[in-house]
DNA sequence: ATCGTTTCCGCAATCGATTATGGTAAAGTT
DNA sequence: AACTTTACCATAATCGATTGCGGAAACGAT
């Protein structure tokens, strides 16, 4: 069985304390150049590397693990944001990941297990139900460092980083208004949902700005942003009134999935007969047909972006994040 | 700040040792029913909670952190297969991710990593490129707990896991047979790639099963199973001869995206012109217009199972698992 | 020569758990 | 009564690192 060498090993070999060879390694004072050279020497040769659960116990502090919560895997955005963590190798940072299925119980348990763990610190996507920050507090409480991404946190008065819903919805309007418009439905999410509304605040602002009247009955709410409840409401704005809709806009793609699978079975053509724009980008975007029209968010610069900020601010406990990141129209065939 | 109670606190509190503390707690021997019992009260009163780093450092390993390594974390198949790993929250285990981009470096770098940090086992979807057991090597001599999970690896003698491309494939050209398809194409991945070689077997063999001649022209490599690789090759399928394909299959769902792309291009009909059947119903066989014929692989199911088989391993060592789950071919409207 | 400063390094405690070893008192044995 | 066994618990070492404190040697100043 392979060992690993150890801070003994290397002061064994130089007949040195293990408290000179520490301190050499970690380029601390009291110690002579010559000897610290003579250190990493043996080190070197011996592929030392510091055993990390020693030094997380020691300094009740991991420095190389960075957990992160977030609502589900599986959805491309999130998972995107994973791929944009974990694919910069920076510092050799570990990551953890848990997944809440958008369950706060869950969400609690999930930071209790990584504070047992001693992460260095969190990347959270809270989850669509979030309403305050009592999950959170044990982490402010105890100077975690903590990142916010995607969601906001009523009260919450750290560390964010997300994108500009409002601004993104406002241009899809904007861009389906210029293209001659006239009746434009909303299709949104769960009442709660800080994104959502964010969005729906976005989408009131353009239609106003544009001296449109804003019509609720043309404002559906999904609550699980499926592709189902998509078409079951485009099912509804197209039979509750004689006077439907000639666009509707989806705060995800998945959604306007199911405004195409509703178009198609009632012969609606797409862009002529209703335009679609859909939101994040999403794989599926470029597979429908005709290609949908779509907010994009990268989630890949999101989730490294979020994990620079979040090392920034382990190794700076000064350091503050608030950033929002614009978002951008991507025009296709179905608007 | 708050501290969480340790051994020492509940020793203290019954003025007794850590040593009796400890043994209590594990139900070992040693301890007078009496103790034990005071000893669990205490520990409940104080929400006494074991430190895992301490624990993991003492025993040279960790009981409850699984080190999971794959290629892709924002492929639907893979993030499917996180979902699977992470949802299942028995024994709490802590999940820590690794993406190796199908770089062996990477995925040898991440192993070690994973070793340092103890983790009590590990769930590794092997790169595309693997040919041999030289990045597991380590773990095998140290008795790891290991399971390999959607590919195959050379001369690997230890517990895998994974579905069968073999006969996915199969049943995939069967059923075109069956729709009376008479020249039918492969687009497959890299030549190195098991689970390509599998489904380019499995068409083949059902080929000669009916009795049809093998073209190895209607064969096509896309290393990269990307949708555009797929595209091209299409091009070349029906430019290079006058006697084109009038069928499909393809080794991702994507290509087939690329196939549909090729089609509506050239104006062919899907699937009266041209049957496609497809591969991992993904999310997008269902957004594609028309619906797209796959052979259905659960990441979900495939994901759990090798995170409770792991569990096995870890808890008994004799345990060994290997399993070739099914697929099932689902037909849509391509085909 | 004496005293004060640096410089450089080691001792031992510490983080929180596990465990080999040993010791004491009660109970059992002949 | 003397000895052995059993039950139960404590002491201390251990995992691998970090760090407060102290000590010895070298050097400079008076």
């Amino acid at each position: 069985m392979y060992k690993r060498a150890t801070l003994k090993d290397i002061a064994t070999a130089l007949n040195v304390s293990t408290t000179t060879v520490s301190r050499a390694l970690n380029n601390k004072s009291d110690i002579s150049d010559e000897m610290r050279k003579k250190v990493w020497e043996v080190a070197r040769i011996l592929n030392y590397k510091p055993n990390s659960l020693a030094r997380s116990l020691r300094q009740q502090s991991s420095d190389n693990v960075i957990g992160v919560i977030l609502p589900e895997v599986d959805h491309y955005f999130f998972s995107t944001i994973i791929k944009g963590i974990t694919s910069s190798i920076d510092k050799n940072f570990l990551i953890m990941i848990g997944e809440t299925n958008h369950d706060l119980e869950r969400e609690k348990s999930i930071i209790d297990q990584y504070l047992e763990h001693f992460v260095a610190g969190i990347i959270l996507l809270p989850t669509r139900h979030v309403q305050s920050i009592a999950n959170i507090k044990t982490l402010i409480d105890a100077s975690i460092p903590l990142i916010v991404v995607d969601r906001t946190i009523e009260d919450y008065e750290g560390n964010y980083l997300r994108h500009d819903s409002f601004l993104g919805a406002q241009q899809a309007i904007d861009h389906l208004i210029q293209k001659g418009r006239k009746k434009i439905a909303l299709l949104r999410g769960a009442l709660e949902c800080s994104v959502s509304a964010d969005r729906v605040r976005g989408y009131k602002a353009s239609l106003k700005n544009h001296g449109f009247e804003i019509e609720e009955h043309l404002i559906k709410v999904c609550p699980n942003t499926s592709k189902k409840e998509a078409f079951m409401a485009c099912n509804a704005l197209f039979t509750e009134s004689d006077n439907p809709p000639d666009a509707i806009f989806t705060v995800t793609d998945h959604m306007a999935a199911g405004v195409y699978e509703y178009a198609h079975k009632a012969e609606l053509r797409i862009p002529q007969d209703l335009a679609v724009v859909g939101y994040s980008n999403s794989e599926i975007s470029d597979v429908l047909s005709p290609k949908l029209t779509t907010v994009g968010q990268d989630g890949f610069e999101l989730g490294k972006n979020a994990k620079a900020q979040l090392i920034q601010i382990i190794e700076h406990p000064q350091f503050t994040c608030r950033q929002i990141l614009p978002s951008s129209l991507i025009v296709r065939d179905s608007s």
